[in-house]
DNA sequence: CGCAGTCTGTGCGCCAGCGTACATTGGGAC
DNA sequence: GTCCCAATGTACGCTGGCGCACAGACTGCG
């Protein structure tokens, strides 16, 4: 694992962990930019221009439905890309890409992007680990979706928001939450409610603040721990 | 597109795809073997000895939670290959992979699996779109599990094994389908119960025979379409 | 300051799926 | 044939989450 990197360095801890000959042939090509919440990154099966390394922004992937409801499959932060799709080769997928918190991010076009891929170095070498990072997250979501809560639910959802935020304030409405969770926006405000009667949030018009982090993760279920040390593990082989 | 293959040519379609210098290198590493109904290849946190190329054998992808419900997430034919957590480089996931169908499949042992995927050629393109496929599947599952009845999923579970099988009549009891889907037992047999009556299957003590193709993937929900044709485009760029 | 629009809390009837408990029924072993 | 057991059908009450319908409550804007 590199050590920390400071000053300029890129604050997407996929970049960071690239060694210097590497990073010093992407460095042209990564476009610092803003990303505003709701901004939609692609639609489904939208032919993607750029893949995106967050800092502080967080993105959301999901699915929408032909009824129009939508659920979260997976979250990507400073410990992500987006875009993972041209790397992959199917250029496609057929979810939709959403900022989920408002932040900074690196963009990147394809054609550099690819080019650095095909080199098989330690970029296509950690790709390859997030990707499984990745299946794990929506394999899990694929159980937890199926088997638990939506109180259960939602505090895995806020803790994988924090744990890609340097705040303990997010600003998401439960309008956005229920989307991300596949359920009544009504089901949200229920479950936030006991959270925060538990003293573990504090709620106000789509600001909420983690009080109790440990409590909050006690509150989930297990499916929030296994994916966190699946990820763990697999970004320590770094 | 390769053209048929014909005799003895493997009959799983990643390795059919492979060119013939890819597949000579390979071949003497394939070794052709029987897979058992309920069999596990893998368990979660588990190292894999072997990667296995299914043929007529049918490998479903579970998870099973700390209160032993388990729920399936992915499905893997003589259209894929389990483990690909050695490609990616994670070497481990943490779920289990059991034997949904008894039938033939290859295996490989690690090391000349990994040394052909470092030469980056069409194996490697290969694992990349189908690892891109088995995504879409978790993916679309999560969502389904959330949103879609029991029945739907029910639809969805047959059609999935009915395309990777030659016959029409599956062997699987409710007990493995509620396993797989995530419900109870008795709540599979309610809704096999409903499309027998509706005409669409035959059950009886474990086989499921398949008698409206065209009216299952009508009860469906859109999921199973959409993975479907998904996967046909992504494999299409062999 | 008032208005409008967003965000949130709540209540009610409804239904799918759960947990539990049992009856039935084939099929294979002997 | 007979016995045993896996596999299946059914019933009943319960609960979580849905759909719908409103009622505050806060914020930004004119």
């Amino acid at each position: 694992m590199r050590a920390d990197v400071s000053g300029d360095a890129p604050r997407n801890r996929l970049l960071a962990a690239l060694p210097e000959d590497v990073m010093a042939r992407l460095a042209p090509d990564l476009e610092p930019m803003h990303l505003a919440l709701g901004e939609v990154i692609y639609e489904a099966h939208e032919t993607l221009r750029h893949v995106y390394f967050p800092a502080t922004a967080i993105v959301s992937l999901l699915y929408t439905m032909e009824d129009g409801r939508s659920v979260q499959m997976g979250v990507v932060g400073r410990d992500g890309v987006v875009g993972i799709a041209v790397f992959m080769g199917g250029e496609t997928t057929p979810n939709r890409a959403v900022v989920q918190s408002a932040g900074d991010a690196y963009r990147m076009r394809l054609a550099p992007f690819r080019s650095e891929c095909r080199r098989m170095g330690a970029l296509q070498r950690l790709l390859l680990l997030y990707t499984q990072a990745l299946l794990t997250q929506m394999s899990q979501s694929a159980a937890c979706n199926s088997l638990h809560s939506v109180e259960q639910r939602l505090c895995r959802c806020l803790l994988l928001s924090h744990d890609r935020l340097d705040a303990d304030e997010l600003v998401m409405t439960q309008e956005l939450i229920a989307g991300m969770l596949g359920v009544r926006r009504e089901g949200v405000s229920a479950a936030a409610n006991r959270l925060q009667d538990a003293g573990l949030i504090r709620y106000a018009r789509g600001r909420i603040r983690i009080l109790d982090r440990p409590g909050l993760e006690a509150a989930a279920c297990e499916c929030y721990q296994v994916v966190r040390s699946e990820c763990d593990r697999l970004l320590e082989r770094t």
